[in-house]
DNA sequence: TCTGGGGTCCTAGGACCC
DNA sequence: TCTGGGGTCCTAGGACCC
């Protein structure tokens, strides 16, 4: 917590319905709802003249409909938003260089970042007087709530107290006296279940949590909550804004019409998926380890299941063989409404000497992908990786090692592969006991029979790169 | 008429290593 | 020689946020 207040928090009021209102005037005035527009949608945001018919964001788009019938329900224009978005982004960072973005609508601002400015009360009152106007201006008539305080937590509850249109900053030492009488609810990170396992506590207020000490909330919620509640309730925040954060994860995912069982067509949906994430992966620069697959049941019950590869990839082929290899060992029984394909490990360096274009394409014909077949590869210097029609796994010689793509659930592989330089051919069939995902090893691709059982000094040789694993 | 989509962070258990 | 302790990686799930 810092002496001036100093980190502003700034929250764009219903964008979403507020840029809609704002480019079609015939919204103006009247209840507008924008978000899942199908039989299993959602609220994604709702006009201020919604919410007085007690239409809120994440509500059952038919329980919206029933409550508001009257009002505009639209799916929404997100490059309308993002536009909106990047002005104010740009007008944020006019304030100060340290901006750190939480979403679309959602901004800390250090003012205190390299800038000899005044940081009085006063000053400061005037200074986010004038960006606001700036920002409604810009963006042509969108408003946002602001506020200033010590910390990012208190700044994030006073922009909180004044929506929408209003500023509001903490004067320095009246922070405990603010939070006191709050909800603990108040509190961001505090959601339902922490609010009820508190409740049961008989702690209601953040007044009653600061109350108890660090240790029982260690107990009820675990370490990192805990500790960081006990603080925060204290109103001891010293986090950072932090400008540049790097994505961790990319993934995609969709809740269907109707509960799906038919494997083919999920197959298809995965095939898709995994290649748009590959796809934004590679527009980003980014490569990723971890291939998650998600799935939720028709009665709402939610898996994930993931595996790792040796090397970060962004490769939609191999995304979506990974993917397909994690549904091939899910159980449909009873249908899907959902199905996911993300991916983590996130690096922002591509291992493409592994796993280098063009691919080949195992699925040619079926996918949005041009396909070019498996193409002979020359005999020599280096012959590179030689594919199999219908190949599930994949591999690459890389420094003194081989190092395997995928091995795929419970179909069997088939691959073949040249040595270095001139050579014998060697062709090796396999099933899915004989290698694992990402399996990696510093020797020669191996028979079935020798990838199951290395010998012991081939295992501790393999130690480096991981083999086996 | 049951409950979106895109994320982040945390926890816990098991494998494995030293 | 019946049993350790720490650290890291991986997987799965849960809470939370906008």
């Amino acid at each position: 917590m810092r002496s001036t207040a100093s980190v502003l928090h700034l929250d764009l009021d219903a964008v979403f319905a507020s840029v809609e209102q704002r480019d079609k005037p015939s919204l103006r005035g009247r209840p507008v709802i924008v978000g899942g527009i199908g039989q299993r949608g959602v609220v994604s945001t709702c006009s201020y003249e919604a919410r007085v018919h007690g239409v809120r964001s994440a509500m059952r788009m038919a329980e919206a409909r029933a409550r508001c019938p009257h009002a505009a329900f639209l799916s929404g224009r997100f490059d309308a938003y993002r536009e909106a978005s990047t002005l104010v982004m740009r007008r944020l960072r006019e304030e100060s260089p340290l901006v750190e973005p939480l979403s679309l609508d959602e901004a800390y601002v250090d003012l205190a970042a390299g800038s000899d400015d005044d940081l009085s009360p006063d000053a400061v009152l005037e200074r986010v007087e004038t960006l606001r106007r700036d920002i409604t201006e810009i963006t042509e008539g969108l408003t946002a709530s602001v506020g200033v305080a010590s910390s990012k937590l208190m700044a994030k509850i006073a922009s909180e107290l004044r929506k929408p249109d209003g500023m509001f900053v903490v004067a320095p030492g009246t922070e405990l006296a603010l939070l006191e009488p709050m909800q603990v609810r108040a509190i961001p990170g505090v959601g339902p279940a922490t609010a009820e396992r508190l409740r049961r506590i008989g702690v209601g207020t953040v007044g009653e949590l600061r109350q108890r000490d660090e240790d029982e909330l260690v107990r009820l919620l675990g370490s990192a909550s805990g500790r960081s509640l006990a603080r925060l309730a204290r109103a001891d925040d010293d986090r950072p804004v932090v400008a540049e954060r790097e994505a961790k994860s990319i993934s995609v995912e969709d809740t269907f019409p109707d509960d799906v069982t038919d494997r083919a067509r999920l197959e298809g949906v995965v095939d898709t998926m995994a290649r748009r994430v590959g796809g934004r992966l590679r527009s980003a620069g980014l490569s990723g380890r971890t291939v998650t697959l998600k799935i939720r049941y028709h009665d709402f019950e939610t898996h994930t299941r993931s595996t790792t590869l040796a090397g970060p990839t962004d490769s939609p082929t191999l995304l979506a063989a990974s993917a397909q290899g994690l549904l091939a060992a899910t159980d449909l029984s009873g249908g899907l409404r959902l199905v996911g394909v993300g991916v983590s490990g996130l690096a922002d360096w591509v291992q493409d000497d592994l796993f280098a274009e063009p691919e080949p394409d195992p699925d040619a014909g079926t996918t949005d992908e041009p396909s070019t077949g498996p193409e002979p590869a020359p005999r020599s210097p280096d012959p590179g990786p030689v594919w199999s029609p219908g190949a599930d796994v994949h591999h690459r010689h890389h420094g003194d090692g081989w190092v395997w793509g995928a091995g795929l659930g419970r179909v069997t592989v088939r691959f073949e592969t040249r040595l270095t330089g001139p050579g014998p051919v060697h062709t090796f069939a396999a099933g899915d006991d004989a290698l694992t995902p990402g399996h990696t090893g510093p020797t020669r691709p191996r028979r079935p029979d020798e990838l199951t059982a290395p010998s012991a000094a081939e295992r501790s040789s393999d130690e480096g790169l991981g083999a086996g694993r």
